[in-house]
DNA sequence: TTTTATAGTAAGTAATTACTTACAATAATG
DNA sequence: CATTATTGTAAGTAATTACTTACTATAAAA
């Protein structure tokens, strides 16, 4: 008589076994011998295969833990707080790594049930460092540019590194090789957004830019 | 009597079909059908779908045009060779969607047939802005940093941002808003890669920490 | 003790799947 | 014209799928 025990079960053999082989790759036999119940067990809890998946889609999301995070970050100084966040991120993409399979195999399936998941996701996301960068603009230790763009590039390379070992090529990433490569990362980042008397001509001259002709537009 | 094209078109829907519907959604029938033909013609050409699938990774690879772009980046300034360079990379993920849904949505179920033109791809790539890297760091346009890790960063932002848009929103980028982007990636990456006489006391000014106490490390 | 909620056993449903077999139609090639 | 390669039609295979029905077992709650 444990009803709720039994529900956690399936639904945690459903997020592994999707993540493995796939909605259509995971049968409920499967899935239901994972969890140590009958098939049929399955079925008088969550009625169909697709109502399970979406059980599994609603309860496993992302934990807005980096949201508040926020106020922490703005009493440190930046290339601490970058490097704190690009961890935090790496980190809830290793411990969501399941969700994150799911995500990017069954958008073509699902579209809706995931872009809900992802969009809830990547918007506050971008929202959070987008306001960190904001706030930093104000107090003018970082220069001028779109927060949101620059949410994207920082989170991007991040997760394509992710995406690149984890997910791809199958590695895991330890905590010392994560630590080198945020660093490096951060590293570009800042000081690609530090706000510093940089003259355009210096720009100019050191990426061999003949300053006198007229700008062409990057006619690719 | 047009074997040739019979083929092609087979390859075509199987490339569109298992894009949309992953590899176990799209099935012989469909394909078949999608192609113009009998699903018995389908066997009778490639024996089994597992065949004709590899049949279409084999054939559908990202095409190494980046790698013959090398000697022409060498000669434009650092800024438009890497704007010229990410759009192009941009461009290919857009041209090779397909290719690219299906890598993302079939790694699990066949992690080395995906991994060997996956691998093929991002190998080739890393390596060939990895080695534009070293050349400016010779040429000491941009300071030291590992060219790959660098390499990683910046085609990291443009992969997550198709991501995000192509694949997960289903939104189109077009021409004008990709240039945007490209533009503000660059912009931030160049400034963080940039050789500039920064003088470390500068940095830590800006980014709020002080100097005099002892570095701690990055304890997360 | 009786009831009730939750589980299991066992058998079976209809639909779909990848793949096959036997035979005929067609059109280019020799 | 005869041959040969390619396709089509039609029917069917065995396996697997999500899901159902009828009945039993068990243990906590009443």
């Amino acid at each position: 008589m444990k009803k709720h025990g039994t529900e956690e079960k399936l639904l945690e053999a459903t997020l592994r076994l999707i993540s493995e082989k796939g909605y259509l790759g995971a049968t409920t036999r499967e899935i239901a011998q994972g969890a140590g119940v009958t098939e049929l067990t399955l079925f008088r809890h969550f009625g169909s295969k697709e109502r399970l998946f979406e059980e599994v889609l609603s309860r496993y999301t992302f934990l807005p833990k980096l949201k508040k995070l926020l106020p922490e970050l703005e009493e440190l100084p930046y290339d601490k707080a970058l490097r704190i966040l690009g961890i935090r991120f790496l980190e809830t993409l290793k411990e969501r790594k399941p969700l994150v399979k799911i995500m990017l195999s069954e958008v073509n399936l699902y579209p809706d049930k995931i872009r809900f998941v992802y969009n809830g996701f990547i918007d506050e996301l971008i929202q959070t460092l987008g306001g960190y960068f904001k706030s930093l603009q104000k107090r003018e230790v970082i220069r001028r540019f779109s927060p949101e763009i620059a949410a994207r590039a920082f989170l991007g390379m991040i997760f394509s590194y992710f995406l690149s070992e984890e997910i791809m090529a199958g590695r895991n990433i330890d905590k010392k090789e994560m630590e080198k490569m945020i660093r490096k990362f951060t590293d570009i980042f800042i000081r690609g957004t530090l706000k510093i008397g940089l003259k355009k001509s210096t720009i100019d001259k050191l990426v061999g830019r003949r300053t006198k002709l007229i700008r062409e537009r990057a006619d690719v």
